[in-house]
DNA sequence: TTTGTCTATATGTCTGACAAACTGACATCC
DNA sequence: GGATGTCAGTTTGTCAGACATATAGACAAA
């Protein structure tokens, strides 16, 4: 019923802006912002509040800055494939099946192109990420933030950062639907399992075997939502 | 055989910190940081370069802060913390590449995909673009919005929107680049001509052959890019 | 052509100050 | 007693002004 209302920092007002006006195209990749300077007289704020806002859409990937280049805004970035991806937020159930269809694509293509890739620090990390499921099982934790884990950990070892930016994103707007999946009793080790043969085609560079075992793991995770879609009908 | 140096800032050592802290354990989700002040005091810099940090830190999601209370680690960062800090920010040039890569995965995908389920209207769609390629270069114009006509209709045959989203972004991202490949002589009429075997596969509903002819385009595409690269270096 | 030097410029950093907002405790009123 | 003001302490948010430092560009010298 009531709006919640709370103060908006300066820093955010401006980074908001200039997202916007990259949007609209009315800045341009390529071209040079104003110096700081410049622009805190621009937006009547001042410099500080100017460099916070520059921090946080240079660690987005959105500009870059040099140290009297100014400052620029960058001509490829993760963010700007993904904002209007990400736009629609109310996922319809159509929406929805589109994702999750997306996102097969593109786990099918990560697990084959890392299986040629992962190298002896990437595998080490998928262990780690297998280790964490495990302690999840035993410590009877639900096991979503180990499953993304391992997810994100695969698509690190394609050293693409495109593939990794959107696997993170759709998995992460997947993340309620995948919790679900894993509460399924017994759910979970069968995952681990399915995890582990995934690992080991990767360590030993198979990727036809890698691919056949992820499609296999995403079938079972898409079987599985079909089934919870009947019971309950509303995601 | 150099490694290349350059000063590192204050603030992104701190938020360096931060981030391996979190990784090692040392500093949990849920927990509070110390104030700006101690931070500013403990790490031996000004509250001014904390802040700057912590504003990276928040729009990465590993941070929140509120007024009075601190700021505060937030519970689910895992996966961005992996990624940010095991690939440091790549820079355009290498961006690029893997947008290039990622670009021709998506569209084998979309062109795979679009080959089993374009209907008549699909086809007559992509027909039309074909039409105005035709045109443009009777016209003796550059092409390239008939280039992008034809992909966005060949993704809007797969009818998945999320494909088709992820189509037009990337594809607009790599407008330019993909100009200059049309600019070279004869290339237009070439690229028809592939943009044609390209639909003929997908009429014929015979998706392998059109993944095959997508990959030859594409790679084609790619070739040109590192020609061009080579003559002038710098995009 | 290469190398050295100088200067202007823009970012990077620091300091100290005040404003704004939240928390918790305490006082006040019905 | 319970709801409502009030106040002080704490912490983030913001500002202004200063200096340090790296970079680009111009120009001179070898």
């Amino acid at each position: 019923m009531f709006q919640n209302v709370k103060s908006i920092r300066i820093s955010d007002q401006i980074a908001t802006q200039i997202r916007h006006l990259l949007l609209e195209g009315k800045l341009k990749p390529g071209e040079r912002l104003p110096t700081e300077s410049e622009l805190a007289e621009k937006f009547g704020a001042s410099r500080a509040s100017v460099r916070e806002a520059l921090s946080a859409l240079e660690s987005e990937g959105l500009v870059e800055r040099r140290k009297n280049g100014g400052t620029i805004l960058r001509r490829f970035s993760l963010n700007r494939v993904l904002s209007d991806v990400e736009f629609p937020r109310k996922l319809d159930r159509e929406l929805f099946f589109d994702l999750v269809e997306a996102r097969e694509m593109l786990e099918i293509q990560i697990v084959e192109l890392a299986s040629k890739r992962a190298d002896r620090i990437d595998l080490n990390r998928i262990e780690r990420a297998l280790e964490v499921m495990q302690e999840d099982i035993s410590m009877n934790r639900n096991g979503i933030e180990s499953d993304i884990l391992f997810h994100q950990c695969l698509a690190a070892a394609t050293k693409n950062q495109i593939l990794t930016g959107l696997s993170r994103s759709i998995g992460h707007m997947m993340q309620k639907t995948r919790a679900r999946t894993l509460e399924v009793p017994g759910r979970l080790d069968e995952c681990l399992q399915e995890h582990r043969a995934i690992y080991e085609a990767l360590a030993s560079h198979d990727a036809e075997l890698a691919r056949r075992l992820i499609k296999a793991h995403l079938a079972q995770v898409r079987l599985i939502m079909d089934e919870l879609d009947l019971e309950k009908g509303e995601p």
